[in-house]
DNA sequence: TCCATACATCAACAAATCTTGTTGGGAGGG
DNA sequence: CCCTCCCAACAAGATTTGTTGATGTATGGA
């Protein structure tokens, strides 16, 4: 079946549409530098609680960061592992070298 | 100003909107096998020709592929380099070794 | 010149996504 | 306890995105 290969493709869905948006590559930025909490990330990105929470939510189902308690507050921190997926499934993607295939489908 | 790290953005946003949908995710893994014509993919994929054509054209804007014209058929290939600008923005989002930055923002 | 093919584009509708305001729960501090 | 702070989750509305069917344009053959 096609499922191997649907499951990399939702996969793929996933982690692109995560990283489609402007106030989710600005948490990302931020958390390059580090582990921050929520209230840092709405003071720099200057966003309202719940859209972040909405947005950090977004970036934790597609396994981008994962979060951790302390106390009242929770810190997010970004998943390497997550970029080396992103990193593969790009290099997945490229055109190959090898002009394979027909040369032209239908003239 | 943040007019560059804002360009940044806005482009990583097109390029990372324009392969979160599985038509077009169809379409690159089409391309792969080297260039082809409009009609051959709405046969394989199976699409209406005016939604292969939105795609397409999301793609294109994105630089993702390139048309090239040849009497009443237009071909569709991918552009290599924009699957280096993905790598390199991959690359720049991915978390610093050093773990930088405040232990803690607010504890 | 007429017709068929290949493709782009538009309009209208459907569906997914994002924003904002509100509510509620858990964790401290007094 | 009571009150406040930090955050997730929900509901409702706005916006964006994708689909479908119809129309338009260019090309080439009869």
């Amino acid at each position: 079946m096609a499922t191997a290969a649907h499951f990399r493709t939702d996969r793929a869905i996933e982690l692109f549409h995560a990283l489609s948006d402007e106030t989710r590559l600005g948490i990302i930025e931020l958390l390059r530098k580090g582990e921050r909490c929520v209230c840092e990330l709405t003071d720099t990105l200057d966003a309202a609680q719940s859209r972040l929470s909405f947005h950090l939510r977004v970036l934790k189902d597609a396994g981008i960061v994962s979060d951790r308690k302390d106390g009242r507050w929770v810190h997010y921190e970004l998943v390497s592992e997550a970029f080396e997926e992103i990193e593969t499934l790009v290099a997945g993607m490229k055109p190959r070298a090898v002009r394979g295939g027909k040369e032209a489908c239908c003239a």
